[in-house]
This record gives C-alpha cells, sequence and structure tokens, in this order.
DNA sequence: CGCGCCACTTGCATTTTGCAAGTATCACCG
DNA sequence: CGGTGATACTTGCAAAATGCAAGTGGCGCG
C-alpha cells in the first residue's frame, strides 16, 4: 500500500464530469447552507428553471443529492455524504475567486 | 471589523467566470507541473484546438497564465501567482473526484 | 526553394444553454 | 364541486458554446 500518491489528472476529470456542467457547483454551494426547495434555488441563484431540473437529476442520478419529500406536491434537496465533502472544494474555489486566496 | 466571514456564493460565481469553461481547469492543472507549450497541452489533454486556443487566450486575459518566447515559432505557457493560487481547489476538486474525500 | 514542425485560425455540424410559455397536482376557499 | 393560487416541473425554439477537420503562416534545415 502506498501511503502519499498525489492525485492525476483524471481525478479532476471525473470531478469535473459530475459538477463541471454549468451551475452544477452553484447549486451544490447553495445547498450547504442547508436543504432548499426547487423555488427556492431558482430565485436564489437565478438559474433558468430547465437547467435546474436537468442539474437537479443529473446530480441525484450522481449521489451528490437527494429529493425529500416534505408535503404533497414539495419537495427539499439536501446534499448527500458525497455531496457534503465537496465543502472543502467550494470553499478552497470561492477564496480564490474572492480575492484573498487560501 | 469581522474578522471570520464565509465567503457568499457569489465569489464562487467570480471563480466559475474565470476558471469555469470546459478545459479550464484541466489546463490550469496541467501547467502546475510547470510550463507547457501547446502541443504538449494539446496531446495530453486532448483538448480540441481551437477551444485551446481560446482558453489560453481567455485565462491570459484573466491573469492567470502567461506566454514565455521560447524560439522562433514555440512559445510556453506559465501560470502566474494567481494562477498557482488555484492549486488547492485543484487539490481538493481531484481528491473529492479520486474517491478519498477531503 | 521545398519540407516539416509549430502555433494557431476558419468553416461548419453538434451539443448545451437560455427564455418563455405550458402542464400537472394538490390545498384552500366558497 | 368548481375556481384560484402555489409548487414543481416540461416543452418548443433561439442563441451560444463546443467539437471536428482542414487550412494558414512563420521559420529552421537540407
Amino acid at each position: 500500500m502506498s501511503g502519499s500518491d498525489d492525485a492525476p489528472t483524471s481525478d479532476l476529470a471525473a470531478a469535473l464530469d459530475v459538477i463541471g456542467a454549468r451551475w452544477a457547483l452553484l447549486i451544490v454551494a447553495r445547498l450547504l447552507d442547508g436543504p432548499q426547495r426547487y423555488g427556492d434555488l431558482q430565485r436564489d441563484l437565478g438559474v433558468p428553471t430547465n437547467m435546474l431540473a436537468t442539474r437537479l437529476r443529473e446530480l441525484e442520478t450522481a449521489g451528490v443529492l437527494a429529493r425529500l419529500p416534505l408535503r404533497h406536491n414539495t419537495r427539499a434537496y439536501a446534499l448527500t455524504e458525497r455531496g457534503l465533502a465537496l465543502r472543502d472544494a467550494i470553499d478552497s474555489l470561492a477564496r480564490w475567486g474572492g480575492g484573498r486566496e487560501g
């Protein structure tokens, strides 16, 4: 068992395959604050409704988030463990985008 | 003056504005290994040549990388300080994509 | 002077994204 | 029971991004 290996480019490619599409990472970031409903995500992010539906379907399939039925025609989207594991990456990226490098 | 604030979503959006386009982060990741020439990037990543040209132009404009003239019709692309600051984010993302969450 | 290497550009097909309007379901009010 | 509003989407079509393949231009070398 090798102890310390650095991650090859294909690992990054694998990550981008899941969260590299437009809006995907922003949706996950919003969900880090806790479960949100469809309409909340739409209004908060300004993402087109068809894109939001598509992304939520893809991210659910990828095991990043899950649907929680709330009431009759109301449900919430919440990150799975795999989704929550993106917090560090999102944090780093946000710090970089904000100016003070981290 | 608040000492510890968490980065708002718009910071992430700003980051994605720069490195959110297809291939952009993979190009930067490849450049973390040191300066590379156009043909090297193309062959290593399998990125279409017109996309590579477009991304390199955008990333240069954004201050992420710079062109170094080597010889007559040969030049290398190298990360700037701002580009190098992406290492942590890329690392996190690659670890996530690789399976062992970090 | 012609050949090949290198860094691109150009033209066009395909895919993704965005906008706007429509559909489906159910609670609530009367 | 029927109308209204809220919620979560779907659908049709236009615009933009992406990808493929072939072409362009500079220069060293023989």
